[in-house]
DNA sequence: CGAATAGTGTCTCTCAGACAATATTGC
DNA sequence: GCAATATTGTCTGAGAGACACTATTCG
């Protein structure tokens, strides 16, 4: 190929009115199971745009920063949550033209299933932080799109929990199938029958492996629970249906 | 709150550092199922770079253009394929710092299901297009990350046909069940019993409706089959589930 | 002992997979 | 008739949901 024609191309494809810049930051969905209860971790914004309404923890995605780093970096930074202790995974892109007051920018959410920790502390960019009810979740006053974010990252979470073994990232590493099965019954809302569940979570195999030990009873009394800890499967089978 | 505060805040949000530049694109995983094969629509990259390899249809995203309108856009502009004979969604978004050597640019590539159309013509940006079995795709030679973009769409197909009726938007309007049987075959690359594969369509609530009239036979005779249109089941219950 | 929680067993119904049998076409 | 394809039916086994019953703890 003659130099003087490769260079024109690889100039070509320099024509700035081809690339439009964008700023791209990424957003979390951190969701946990607190007292039976579905909660996202929020904060309340200290800049503008939105300056003290609240919104999913995020923000820009630096020059050479992988999109995932970036996220697990906002995660550990702004909200304390540790990436080992929790499953991540991309939820999609939000490119709403309009979605920011300020200039173009498209937003790749990640969704974070994590156990039940401690008050987060407010880190850069948050004068605030704590986890809030899905449900008490007013959509209204969220900033930028996050209602529809959160939404999608609720839905998804739903879905993953029917065909992958996800829920256990909810737990602690040691856990009962008690422990599962509220968070089921958190995430989809409805109250599951703890014969049949416990019947199909340890009958699926590669789901749950028995620790060997038992559990505490809880205060009131009760048969202590036998322990388990995490299967090495990847997909669920057969898969846990929500009652539809 | 006072305006010199506010002017100071919303300032802070244009520090150039926190707003590193990028391009955003869209690219088109094209899947359809012609003879009984799954095939993808690539184009032949005229401009660098990976000028001359094959890559899959996509490009810049506008500055005020919606992603899904950026992707359809290129769809019937590059490859012909028009909008409303197809479904589409949003795979997810790619933005390894090093995916385009010209600079850091992420990609939103959208999935799209075709049913089995005339050989399109080459548009903007590619001097070649055509379909090619996904099988036949030699993933090394394509341009960019396309290959774990397709590997991730293909991966996506396989498990949309078992819980949605999107098997249909590889079919005309009017379709057959064998019609419908060649499609899950072609994506879940299995044979499925006939038999069994009718009682379950036309069985499952909102997948198919019969048109009341009956198919002409192929060539070499064979007895007519119904016609039916899609339903309006957005989810299958029960789902096709993939033999395991 | 009674309340509470954990775990097992049993029954019925749906559905998936295997495959026999029948129906309707072209040749 | 024969080959090819469509459609219905029948059997078996897995699994889901309902729920009786047993096991083990606390008070």
């Amino acid at each position: 190929m003659p130099q003087g024609e490769s260079e024109r191309e690889f100039l070509k494809g320099y024509d700035p009115r081809a690339f439009p810049p964008f700023a791209v930051t990424v957003d979390m969905v951190v969701l946990t199971v607190r007292e039976g209860v579905l909660s996202v971790l929020l904060v309340e914004r200290e800049t503008h745009p939105f300056r003290g309404r609240l919104a999913l923890p995020g923000g820009f995605v630096q020059k050479d920063e992988d999109l995932e780093a970036a996220a697990v970096r906002r995660l550990e930074q702004e909200t304390g949550v540790r990436r080992d202790v929790a499953h991540v995974e991309q939820l999609g892109a939000f490119g709403d033209p309009r979605r920011d007051p300020r200039m173009r920018v498209v937003s790749v959410p990640y969704l974070v299933f994590a156990p039940d920790l401690p008050a987060p502390t407010p880190g850069t960019g948050a004068s605030w932080v704590a986890w809030v009810p899905v449900r008490a979740v007013e959509s209204d006053r969220l900033a930028f799109d996050h209602a529809a974010v959160l939404a999608a990252g609720v839905e998804r979470a739903r879905a993953k929990l029917e065909y992958s073994p996800l829920a256990t990232a909810f737990c602690d590493e040691e856990l009962t199938v008690a422990d599962l099965r509220r968070v089921y019954e958190a995430v989809w809302g409805v109250p599951l029958d703890p014969r049949n569940f416990h019947r199909k979570t340890t009958g699926t195999p590669g789901f749950l492996v028995p620790v060997g030990r038992d559990s505490q009873p809880g205060p009131g009394g009760g048969r202590p629970a036998a322990l388990y800890r995490r299967g090495d499967a990847q997909q669920l089978h057969p898969a846990m249906l929500r009652p539809h």
